[in-house]
DNA sequence: ATTGACCTGTGAGTGACTCACAGGTTTTAA
DNA sequence: TTAAAACCTGTGAGTCACTCACAGGTCAAT
């Protein structure tokens, strides 16, 4: 596959694909003829990773050594499961953060839901920023 | 209160600090014996206000014009509704997904947890790699 | 009076894309 | 067959939300 095609099969950016070409996470085949690049599907599971582990917070540099070490059968790879087990920390409590914050957001709409419409809120927006540190205050009058 | 201790008290950067100064999400008063600006504790809500939002995804832009809405307490506000139904959506969205990435993590780590340390698993990447889109396959010899 | 901790504005750097451009190639379809 | 559309190439610049560095001004404490 070339550039356009992993990437709509991924459902990527095709410069998506192209940077993570140049910084090195994928490494295709080049065509002599034309010079394009030739990408294998074994860099489009390297890809679907690299995107999830993206959304988990991961960095380039860590996803790169990540995928080093995969394609290294030989080696152990203590730093992977180090990397890993961190990660899994910051996600964890950006999960807890994140479930808190969803929590406030929701009771503030509710909260907008239940005055007619049109109606002037600056003040509820007021309490909800004043507040919004304080949940309990922030639902009441 | 000037840059530093509002920065102190909010715990964030003081460059954040200035730079949201500098983007209008705050507009203190200046002192013109010295040129130092002078926050008030209305400034100090709004920059903890602005933090949160910036977990959930809003945007710079987003947040100052929610902050100018509140301060104009006259106006109606279903831009303000909208924005954040919108970016409740996306969170709930993140949410789920980051809760199944979570899952698929743990399980890998777990994986791991049971070998020897400092065995070559290179191979438990590579399966995790290839079936990252398939959680039961990753945990199965 | 000097040290050190603050403040000022401006400009550059960061990470992870994303877009724009100029030019070469390949596919489609008239 | 040829022209247009849809690809590919590299490079460089732009974006967002900071963050750091710098050069110089201000202020409190010793």
């Amino acid at each position: 596959m070339r550039v356009g095609e992993l990437a709509r099969t991924a459902r990527v950016n095709p410069d998506t694909v192209r940077f993570y070409t140049r910084e090195g996470l994928l490494q295709p085949d080049r065509n002599p003829s034309n010079n394009y690049q030739e990408y294998s599907s074994n860099d489009l599971q390297k890809l679907r990773f690299a995107r999830k582990a993206r959304q988990l917070g991961f960095s380039l540099p860590e996803i790169k050594s990540i995928l080093r070490q995969a394609d290294d059968q030989h080696s152990p790879c203590p730093m992977v499961r180090r990397v890993f087990g961190h990660r899994l920390n910051g996600v964890e409590a950006q999960l807890q953060e994140l479930t808190g914050l969803r929590d406030r957001m929701k009771s503030a709409l509710d909260t907008w839901q239940s005055m007619p419409d049109g109606t002037p809120d600056g003040h509820t927006i007021c309490r909800l920023i004043e507040h919004w540190d304080d949940p309990d205050k922030a639902n009441k009058e």
